[in-house]
DNA sequence: TATATATTTAGCTAACTTTCTAAGCAGCAC
DNA sequence: GTGCTGCTTAGAAAGTTAGCTAAATATATA
């Protein structure tokens, strides 16, 4: 959990998530949409994929960063202990069986 | 956002606000849950309520510190810009009105 | 093989954060 | 008033982080 809040509070990683929810991307064009060094992007990355909200796969001489999911999943369910009234995640169910 | 977010990136500000997810408290009985000097804690609870997370009311002697919920729904929101096939929040609707 | 492109690593500095102790302020009780 | 309790503010030390440039690594291409 640590590692994840650490990683989001920035807001240059929090802009890289929000690019990667349209399309995973390579590092130079991520780094191409900010006003900073190549380096300090990579870096950014780095952090990133150390909590987990990112993977990155190398593609010939590129890398292709893309959003992981399941973390933000369980970054949800720590924020969803705050709200214990909150309608819990229904299971799937047969709509037509409900009221048999 | 910002703010919101560095509030969140350390350990004891989190544990406090789960703390207070049990009912209010005063900065005092906060402090001693934690191996943590007075002052130290008194910047956490600072911290808290610049990102709007926690308020306070001055109880004669005390400080009484709680939750702000509000606040922690804007970040399920940020949070959810990230799951596009989430099942929206539904809007409360008459039952009977819906096969009609 | 040499060269260009894409990305990361290393090393640095400035700024920020966390923690402490000491001191201050406010309310309560005598 | 004086003193006690509860809490915050001030200031300093130690550690962390974000950004930079320079250099290294890896792949593609001529």
């Amino acid at each position: 959990m640590n590692i994840l809040f650490r990683a989001l509070n920035d807001a240059t990683r929090r802009e890289i998530l929000e690019l990667l929810k349209d399309g995973d991307m390579t590092a130079g064009d991520i780094a191409d949409k900010f006003d900073m060094s190549k380096p300090s992007i990579s870096h950014h990355l780095d952090l990133l994929r150390q909590a987990d909200l990112v993977a990155s796969v190398k593609k010939g001489q590129f890398v292709l960063y893309s959003l992981n999911m399941t973390v933000i999943d369980e970054i949800m369910v720590w924020f969803m202990q705050f709200k214990p009234n909150a309608i819990q995640a229904e299971k799937p169910r047969n709509r037509f069986q409900v009221y048999k």
